[in-house]
RNA sequence: GGAUGUAUAGCUUAGUUGGUAGAGCACCUGACUUUUAAUCAGGGAGUCGUAGGUUCGAGUCCUACUACGUCCA
């Protein structure tokens, strides 16, 4: 491995350290009292100085800055609150006649990034800034490269900000280190979990968990990464969805199951899809459709407010309300809405005339609703900022849902539409096994005409359905699509740790490379 | 998968009609016991993404490849 000139520098200091007798990656628990954060909100100059508060405090963190003024000198650590300056002075930490730990390892062996612990007590500096006068320190990890810390100068000039994308994906340790909004990106992401956690707990709903590998995928119109289990020597894939399980965990007699999931899909990659992401898919029974909108309405509500402090949340250029009710369209509706044409008469002759009209490209194979979803795709959906409910959708894009109990050749489901991109999905979910096995077989059908997507017939579903489900609501919400809303992220990748990257290319291996 | 853009020291970047690289921060040496991008005085560091090609000569032009980004499918 080529070393650059600093990375050698931190390997000589890492040796004098050991030379010296002190051992760079100690063991011991270091007895860390308070964070930061803590003393920076509660310190009070005048309890300080009447000796009573953060007299006696022990701090440990990353070294963020160092700036030696021979005898004494600042530092900041930045421990996983916040940043705070250390003020060490040389015969503090040093009382006895040997000047080492000050004058050989603080200031000449200690290196921006390196982790260290301190004991000292708490007092304001000169121009006021609170900080921690240290009485004694160890160093607790030596740190071999250099961080690029970001520092802002007098004139506002930015210095070392890593600005390259790829360096901030492949690298997120650094990234979290040097970039504290990063932390708070997914600080908030976690936060979503906890909310939702607490509104369906609240509910009385169960948190369940359900197979990922998978003998037969399902659950969503998809194409699945597949593996191979050595043992049972069979096929398995990783799933696409969750919902057939759940579903089956409500024919066994639970009431409400929720489930939040790694799902899989071998698909094309952009700013809003990553092969992994999460869903957060729940079903109760008993329940339909109108009676799920009026809880998506009251649930995401409630994760707004817990993880921005508002309903309103800045998204990009637009202010997002997500406070209840929000509107709702039907599919037919909002395309007569935003286009001023009703289809919802027309056979698929008249409807490719009309697409024809407004410049929505279809192609000839394309069914009647699957060109009500381009028109809506092509027309409105990029139009609905604010949370927009859109309901009723054509039998043929969803196999899983229940016939509308009035309208026929739609089904009871809805999504979600926020910030012109879907954001969620429902329906109540068809419980008729004879009508399930029918839409599996026209699945079957697409599948042979070559569509990858086309769902498989699952018989062990179907006969869980046979032994009866009650009339079921079912949700599905994407937790990345939402926490870069939560965030006013741009990019999916924004709101993973670490989203999915082709290998980086080693010197070594393109060494390899050229000589075979 | 298609179109397009980017790729120079640890980080951010300048680089003029092609004449073998300059800066800020970081780093190294020295001074400095309340500084805050500390300061002051010195100093080192880049096979200019990879591989070819054109040319007397390429960071700069051409081709391919790789990675990343944006838009589209």
């Amino acid at each position: 491995m080529q070393l650059s000139e600093q990375e050698i520098i931190r390997r000589e200091a890492l040796q004098k350290i050991i030379d010296l007798g002190i051992e760079p990656y100690p063991a011991a628990e270091f007895p860390v009292s308070h964070r930061a954060s803590e003393i920076l909100e509660n310190y009070n100059k005048a309890e300080e100085e009447a000796d009573r508060n953060y007299q006696e405090v022990c701090l440990a963190g990353r070294l963020m800055t160092k700036r030696v003024m021979g005898k004494a000198s600042f530092a900041v650590i930045q421990d996983a609150s916040a940043r705070i300056q250390l003020y060490v002075q040389r015969d503090m930490i040093c009382p006895e006649e040997d000047k080492t730990l000050y004058n050989t390892l603080f200031k000449k062996l200690l290196d921006i990034g390196d982790f260290v612990g301190i004991k000292g007590r708490a007092f304001t500096t000169k121009t006021g800034e609170i900080s921690v006068k240290v009485t004694e320190f160890t160093l607790l990890s030596k740190s071999l490269k250099p961080l690029p810390i970001v520092k802002t100068d007098a004139e506002g000039n930015v210095h070392d900000e890593v600005v390259d994308t790829e360096f901030r994906y492949r690298q997120r340790y650094v990234d979290l280190v040097i970039n504290p909004e990063v932390r708070e990106t997914f600080k908030k992401r976690s936060k979503i979990y906890t909310s939702m956690r607490e509104f369906l707990d609240g509910k009385g709903y169960l948190e369940v968990e359900t197979p990922i590998l998978q003998p037969l995928y399902g659950g969503a119109a998809a194409r699945p990464f597949k593996t191979h289990h050595n043992t049972l020597d069979m096929t398995l894939y990783l799933r696409i969805a969750n919902e057939l399980y759940l579903k089956r965990l409500i024919v066994g007699g639970y009431d409400g199951v929720y489930e939040f999931s790694k799902d899989f899909r071998n698909e094309g990659m952009s700013r809003f899809h990553n092969p992994e992401f999460t869903q957060m898919e729940l079903y109760v029974a008993y329940k339909d459709y109108e009676w799920m909108m009026n809880l998506v309405e009251e649930m995401v509500e409630k994760v707004a407010i817990d993880v921005t402090g508002s309903t309103q949340v800045q998204v990009g250029e637009n202010v997002i309300d997500f406070k209840r009710p929000w509107k709702r369209y039907t599919m037919y509706g909002a395309i007569e809405h935003f286009t001023g044409v009703d289809i919802s008469e027309m056979d698929e002759a008249e409807m490719r005339a009309a697409a024809a009209k407004m410049e929505v490209p279809l192609d000839p194979s394309m069914a009647r609703g699957k060109i009500i979803d381009e028109i809506f795709g092509e027309k409105c959906e990029g139009r609905l900022i604010q949370p927009t409910f859109i309901t009723d959708y054509p039998v043929e894009m969803s196999p899983l849902a229940k016939k509308h109990r009035t309208m026929p050749g739609l089904v009871e489901r809805f999504e979600a539409i926020c910030n012109g991109k879907e954001m969620l999905n429902s329906f109540s979910e068809l419980n008729d096994p004879i009508d399930q096995r029918k839409r599996f077989e026209e699945q079957l059908e697409l599948g042979k005409r070559g569509d990858e997507e086309a769902m498989v017939l699952d018989e062990d579903f179907l006969r869980a359905l046979e032994y009866g489900m009650p009339p079921t609501a079912g949700l599905g919400i994407g937790i990345d699509r939402l926490a870069m809303m939560m965030t006013n992220s741009n990019s999916i990748q924004d709101v993973l740790f670490f989203p999915q990257m082709k290998p980086e290319v080693t010197q070594a291996e393109t060494e390899e490379e050229t000589e075979a």
